[in-house]
RNA sequence: GGACGAUUAGCUCAACGGGAGAGCAUUCGCUUCACGUGUGAAGGGUUACAGGUUCGAAUCCUGCAUCGUCCACCA
């Protein structure tokens, strides 16, 4: 039974109904398999709190056109997916959601709310996915993980009471960022550093003693001085070598501080004296570990100064800068306010500036951790596609600092620590202690803190295939093969999936990272919600298909780039997705009801033998641009091929078969159309999953899917470079013919003779064979009558000419051949060829070229220039019939 | 302060050592029996700039300019 497609092609109610078929059919699930290669992608987890926006739709494509291209090839393909419990964030929002029912996290408690994260990831974590479905992603979503279910769970404390054992996880006192909105540290990742206008205040600190002598400091941070215990100067400034040892006023305290010289300072910025806050500073807080100075923490968890502070206690930071800035002033201690813009730390995800403080959080000690991290892209092991963010990659992990990984936060993996309430020891343990280890107390309580996000999604290559079980998945489909994501994730991600990797598996995690950048709108803004310029890929979907989005994606688009977003392409990309449906129910509407025989290749016309042959050669430079992840170029090389040579020349030219009575040469147009249509669509099966398929399965109704076919090879039998070289030049004979009667305006409807004056045998031989081969083909150049002549004795006088290499065609026009218009058209064609001339012998002529340059390149330049001195002598000789 | 990227047709981008390409836009044609979500033709580029290497450079090197991104403790 022959089945009908509509007229245009609607993917709405096609797309859904696909899915749910591969979906029934299993085609997505990966098992073990000994007799086949694996291919694993992990998919990064996208957030339970998230939406999909185009960024998501942009990797999950990658991925999927990867996976769906190796599962074509035979590989047991595993794309392995999952979603992010995405502490901070998903807190953030359950908290917010609960203010708007008037409920308090703080009043309901850790239990209660810890309940309210497990709704919301139950109402909102499988809405990404659903919308991921959309999309055509081919994932296992039998094996769906969560970064909290239990497996992810257990890998999670196993790799902390490990790394703990090792001595690599320790708890400190250190200095870290502190979000004063969140309430909770970050790690160094998170930090954004934003350029904020301030100023400058340049504040006198009296010396102690001596009356009227002052030691001047600029700071950018006056409230903080509350904090000082310290002024530091360069040991070598002779400036200040006298004052060294001597003791400061900290005004509006009553305390005093020493002046202390470090290398730390730099002579030449500012006054050269800097005030040292060690609590409320990175560097100062290193100045104070080399001297031994007080960390004074003048600031409570909400960025409010604290009841050391005095008079300014319960001021918001930024009040009590005013405040500070105000007295010192009255003090008459203020010198100058100098206006200058820095870089302020600030939270990537609320935007709040960073407060640094002093406290006890759990590190992760990075510098033995990173070493076969570092040693894995030196030695190739892992690979950046495209090459240079292996630099960014190398600069962050050389110069990495410990990994603070504790949260003040409740949604998230506890950590698996007893602090004793009689010792104060600490225990890391599996299951909490029955007895303190330490002093037999019974009273331990868990550490109320939680883990970082990335420390759980860190092990996500292995903890979703069972680590740290040693399950036959892990044996098998790890290490993995690409990751696939953008650049703003290195350091988050990518770098500490690496080594983990290293670090619990023993090997890298993958062996590639192919990096795409952001999908921005069509002014070249990064899309987000607060300019509210957000493109939603569910709408692009709706309205267009998720073949065209995915094409659009994917078209002119080179790894590691940034792209712009346009409606316009989307609609270009819909219309190819139309162009191929159009094309295949043209085909189809023309085959017979039982099997086409495939034909002996001596039956084969030069048209088939051509497209054959270019199929052939596309599928093999697909296949290379796909292995090197060039994902752009593999996808306009099939679009060209297919809209271009296959609808607009091939099956053009095969369609005159279709009427004749020549049942040989109709089965043979027939079967070519069907064999390239049906590569062509595995082609492009991995870009646009649903039209291919829907298409390929009408096509053969005996084929379940596309999907598990195979892949094409290049095979070299079919490799027919004579009729390539013989369609050249019929084409350009076409494309003459047609560029000359549109330049002279003639109606489509007149058709004339065409007179063939071929150069020599070999052309003679060319034509005849077009005139036996090419059924029908009179029409597509517009001729009553198609001539081959031996000269053109024969040839009517008022004929316009198109000068081939190897022919003269005359197309008698007579009244609409107007003179002096031809041999002006002629005379610029004479010139072209002349400057092409020009190139090539002078190519040609250079002694170095012909000595230095391939063989190939010197043969291929004299063959040029041969075919244009023909020409441009075809081309003279017509002129001279008008002089 | 470093590093990286971009600079190519009106717009958005490809090509990355051998005659500058695509899509969209523009102009002029086509009710050709798959597709007007189509089709034919045309116009449009000293590949930012200046040097250099090479027989040959958009492509490699050096410098410079503009834009962008990332990193960085200049208080």
């Amino acid at each position: 039974m022959k089945k009908e497609l509509a007229k245009t092609y609607d993917p709405k109610g096609i797309e859904d109904r696909l899915y749910q078929k591969w979906l029934d059919g299993g085609y997505f699930h990966a098992e073990v398999n000994p007799d086949k290669k694996p291919f694993t992608i992990v998919m990064p987890p996208p957030n339970i709190t998230g939406q999909l926006h185009m960024g998501h739709a942009l990797d999950n494509t990658m991925q999927d056109i990867l996976i769906r291209w190796k599962r074509m090839q035979g590989y047991e393909t595993l794309w392995q997916p999952g979603t992010d419990h995405a502490a901070i964030s998903t807190e953030v929002k359950v908290i917010k959601h609960l203010a708007a029912q008037g409920i308090e996290k703080e009043k309901i408690g850790r239990e209660e709310f810890l309940k309210h994260c497990w709704d919301w990831r139950k109402e909102y974590g499988s809405r990404i996915v659903n919308q991921l479905y959309k999309l055509g992603s081919s994932a296992d979503w039998a094996r769906e993980r969560f970064t909290m279910d239990e497996g992810c769970s257990e890998a999670v404390q196993e790799t902390f009471i490990r790394l703990h054992e090792k001595g690599l996880i320790y708890k400190g006192n250190r200095i870290i960022n502190w979000c004063p909105v969140c309430k909770t540290s970050i790690s160094d990742a998170e930090v954004e550093h934003v350029d904020q206008n301030g100023f400058f205040w340049h504040i006198n600190y009296p010396v102690v003693g001596e009356p009227g002598r002052f030691v001047e400091i600029a700071t950018t941070r006056p409230e903080t001085m509350l904090g000082d215990t310290a002024v530091a100067v360069n040991p070598e400034d002779e400036r200040y070598a006298d004052i060294v040892g001597k003791t400061l006023e900290l005004p509006l305290t009553g305390r005093t501080i020493p002046v202390i010289a470090d290398e730390y300072v730099d002579r030449e910025f500012g006054t050269g004296c800097v005030k040292i806050t060690p609590a409320h500073d990175p560097n100062d807080f290193e100045v104070g570990k080399r001297h031994d100075l007080e960390e004074i923490n003048i600031m409570n968890d909400d960025g409010t100064m604290n009841g050391l502070c005095g008079k300014y206690a319960g001021l918001d930071r930024y009040e009590a800068r005013k405040q500070i800035v105000a007295d010192l002033d009255a003090l008459g201690l203020l010198v100058k306010v100098v206006p200058h813009t820095h870089a302020v730390g600030t939270h990537d995800r609320c935007g709040t500036t960073v407060e640094p403080m002093v406290k006890p959080q759990w590190f992760v000690a990075m510098k033995e951790l990173a070493k076969p991290a570092i040693e894995a892209v030196k030695n190739g092991d892992l690979t950046f596609v495209p090459e240079r963010f292996d630099k960014i990659y190398l600069h962050w992990l050389e110069n990495i600092r410990d990994w603070c990984i504790s949260r003040q936060l409740w949604w998230g993996h506890r950590i698996p620590a007893y602090a004793c309430s009689n010792c104060g020891k600490i225990t890391v343990a599996r299951t909490m202690p029955e007895k303190c280890p330490h002093c037999g107390g019974e009273h331990l309580v868990q550490d109320p803190d939680t883990l970082d996000t990335w420390f759980s999604s860190a092990l996500w290559p292995f903890s979703t295939l069972g680590w740290p079980e040693k399950t036959p998945e892990l044996e098998y489909f790890y290490p993995t093969d690409v990751l696939v994501t953008g650049y703003d994730i290195i350091f988050f991600w990518v770098i500490r999936m690496v080594f983990s990797g290293y670090e619990h598996t023993g090997k890298c995690p993958f062996h590639h990272v192919l990096i795409h950048g952001l999908v921005r709108d069509s002014q070249g803004r990064k899309m987000s919600k607060s300019l509210g310029n957000g493109i939603d890929p569910l709408e692009v979907i709706d309205k267009y298909g998720a073949d065209a989005l995915r094409l659009t994606l994917m078209t002119g688009n080179a790894p590691g780039n940034d792209m712009r977003f346009y409606w316009e392409q989307v609609e270009a990309s819909r219309n190819f997705a139309n162009k191929i449906w159009n094309a295949s129910r043209f085909i189809m509407m023309n085959l017979p009801e039982g099997e086409i025989r495939e034909p002996e290749k001596y039956e084969l016309k030069p048209a088939d033998r051509w497209i054959l042959s270019r199929i052939n050669t596309v599928t093999r430079e697909v296949t290379e641009n796909l292995e090197h992840y060039e994902l752009g170029m593999a996808v306009q090389k099939i679009h060209d091929f297919l809209w271009d040579e296959f609808c607009d020349w091939y099956i053009e030219i095969a369609k005159f078969r279709f009427l004749l009575a020549d049942e040989t040469a109709k089965n043979a147009a027939l079967w070519t159309l069907r064999t390239v249509l049906s590569k062509g669509l595995k082609l492009l099966h991995p870009y646009m999953p649903f039209v291919t398929e829907e298409i390929y399965t009408t096509l053969n109704p005996e084929e379940e899917t596309i999907m598990t076919s195979a892949w094409p090879v290049y095979e070299e039998q079919w490799n027919f470079k004579d009729s390539e070289i013989q369609m050249e030049i019929f084409r350009s004979m076409v494309k003459g013919i047609r560029n000359i009667r549109s330049e002279m305006n003639v109606p489509t409807a007149r058709k004339t003779e065409i007179f063939v004056v071929p150069k020599d045998d070999h052309g003679k031989w060319v034509f005849e064979n077009i005139l036996k081969t090419m059924q029908g083909f009179e029409r597509m150049v517009f001729a009553r009558e198609f001539k081959i002549m031996d000269d053109k004795s024969e040839v009517p006088e008022d004929s316009v000419t198109v000068t081939l290499a190897n022919a003269v065609l005359y197309i008698p026009l007579n009244e609409l051949v107007d003179r002096k218009k031809e041999i002006e058209r002629l005379r610029n064609e004479h010139e072209k060829i002349l400057k092409e001339i020009a190139r090539a012998a002078g190519m040609l002529k250079n002694a170095n070229f012909l000595r230095k340059a391939p063989e190939s390149k010197v043969y291929e330049e004299r063959m040029k220039l041969a075919r244009y001195q023909a020409v441009q002598a075809q081309l003279l000789e017509q002129l001279k019939k008008y002089e």
